[in-house]
DNA sequence: CTCTTGACGCCGG
DNA sequence: TCCGGCGCCAAGA
């Protein structure tokens, strides 16, 4: 495919369509997953190439995105039956992390 | 190479 | 609760 992406990018991208459906990952949680980049730099790559990711399940940490996608986010959020409190996500309860080596255990759900 | 901006996060007042 | 400041990293001018 067009791989005019950077590592950082696909890194980002990748992990943020490995979210599940109802589930959400923060800037900072991604960031850290990925070991570099920092919020900022994850926020970068989804203004730049987050229109082909799930990039209503990338959320801030106070569970809130801005205003022009909140509109849309607030569907998907709905239709995915993401828990929201008072129209927002609930982080504490919606974070998901993804799974690493884990071919059986505890379902952390 | 420097400065500014941004889909960020945390802390203090 | 609202507002400002600082740190963080990446891209554009």
């Amino acid at each position: 495919m067009s791989d005019s992406l950077d590592e950082f990018t696909e890194a980002v991208l990748s992990l943020v369509e490995q979210i599940p459906p109802g589930r959400v990952m923060t800037y900072g949680v991604i960031a850290a997953h990925l070991g570099r980049g920092g919020p900022r730099g994850v926020g970068g790559v989804m203004a730049r190439a987050g229109h082909g990711v799930p990039w209503w399940r990338v959320v801030r940490a106070n569970g809130t995105l801005p205003p022009h996608l909140m509109i849309d986010a607030q569907e998907h959020w709905h239709v995915e039956g993401v828990p929201l409190v008072r129209g927002v996500v609930d982080v504490d309860a919606a974070l998901w992390e993804p799974a690493t080596t884990r071919p059986v255990g505890p379902a952390p759900d």
